[in-house]
DNA sequence: TTTAAATGATACCAAAAAGTATCATGTTGC
DNA sequence: GCAACATGATACTTTTTGGTATCATTTAAA
């Protein structure tokens, strides 16, 4: 069984992930079209790809000879979930977008 | 100038410093006190609390020949203002959030 | 049916990270 | 003053990470 925060927090930790994550959340795109924003080769953004996907931030859906990597933003959600933990310095407000977020996805 | 964003995202990425969090959330305590909490060596402590430092998620306060380390919830602040660009998956309730806290935080 | 395109997989390399051990420095308290 | 304590600092080792290069496999398309 995975640990899914570790796994959240250790792809959000490289900020090339993270910009990936920007460009995904406005058009799902295939691994060469993602490789195109990045000056790197086409296996080092496929790794990042890897990490995005095992920590659950992104979905790879097969078609044809491509793989389409769409964003995954209940992926967040043990991420969002530890930094609730913190709300007890905020007045409570993180627990209420907890609940508002599991209220959203199934 | 450091980029606070990344020394965040990066300190958050270890369990170890994610669990030093949830204790100083508690009680400020000194190096000793928190290398108690651990199975490694005084040395090793420290390092995570430098890189928690660095992120800006802690504050340390000489105090003689002690260091009070002391949690600083603002830090997490470009962390949650970098997962406030995803409430567009969420009904803009992150973005409520983040204008909560820096209402807070002056 | 070939050929080109998209991806998978592997080996390899360099740098960063996580940890230890050790010694130096500064403080406290008797 | 001096011994014990808390921390700082450095060197070193091992593992992980981010990256490249290369070749194999699968699929689309002319």
């Amino acid at each position: 069984m995975p640990d899914q925060t570790q796994n959240a927090f250790r792809a959000l930790a490289d900020p090339t992930r993270r910009d990936i994550m920007r460009l995904l959340s406005a058009n799902a795109l295939t691994i060469v079209e993602v490789s195109t924003h990045f000056d790197m080769t086409r296996a080092a953004v496929k790794k990042h790809l890897t990490v995005l996907s095992d920590g659950g931030l992104i979905t790879v859906e097969p078609r044809g000879r491509e793989r389409i990597n769409r964003i995954n933003p209940s992926g967040l959600a043990p991420v969002l979930s530890w930094l609730e933990f913190f709300d007890q310095f905020w007045d409570d407000r993180l627990a209420d977008l907890k609940t508002a977020i599991e209220k959203d996805i199934q």
